[in-house]
DNA sequence: GCCAACGTTGGC
DNA sequence: GCCAACGTTGGC
């Protein structure tokens, strides 16, 4: 069993609509760093911690389970998405999606100045400097120590 | 909206 | 393979 950790944008895709949706095709990742994560790292049965960026109060903000291993992103080869990647073939995908299904809304979520505060946190990648990735791995203390402060 | 940090691209 | 230029991310 492993934890990672997967970003989004709220304006974008939030943990309300993945409430509403119970699962969705979590893809649109377009950096090599966390492609490999998603390709290679990832297995059913995984457990996610949902992030909300790009917004007044960043924060963890929910659990996720992933219930398929990483496949092809189809996004990639639809020319009206905005996902679309010209140079990748279908035979030699280069972009993967996982299937997550949502498992809880955090009744307190843990903002990002709260995490920066925790001790116990301080080595997580979420919080090293100029991090940019959107997909990363989560040690068991680190998702447990989330878990806990925002339930 | 600013800007630091980082990734990607492309000329050489 | 180097590196400048450019694009993107994301906190503030």
């Amino acid at each position: 069993m492993n934890y990672f950790l997967l970003k989004t944008e709220p304006t974008d895709y939030s943990i309300d609509d993945l409430r509403r949706d119970k699962k969705t095709s979590w893809g649109g990742v377009r950096n090599f760093q966390a492609r490999n994560i998603v390709r290679d790292e990832i297995k059913k049965g995984d457990f996610c911690i949902i992030y909300h960026s790009s917004c007044v109060i960043p924060a963890a903000v929910g659990l996720g389970e992933i219930v398929k291993a990483p496949y092809p992103d189809l996004m990639q080869f639809d020319s009206s998405s905005k996902y679309f990647d010209p140079t990748s073939k279908k035979d030699d995908p280069r972009w993967f999606a996982v299937e997550v299904k949502f498992k809880e809304k955090f009744l307190a979520p843990l903002p990002l100045e709260k995490m920066r505060t925790i001790k116990e946190l301080s080595d997580m990648r979420l919080l090293a400097r100029g991090n940019r990735l959107s997909f990363m791995s989560l040690s068991k203390m680190h998702f447990e120590i989330i878990k806990k402060l925002s339930s």
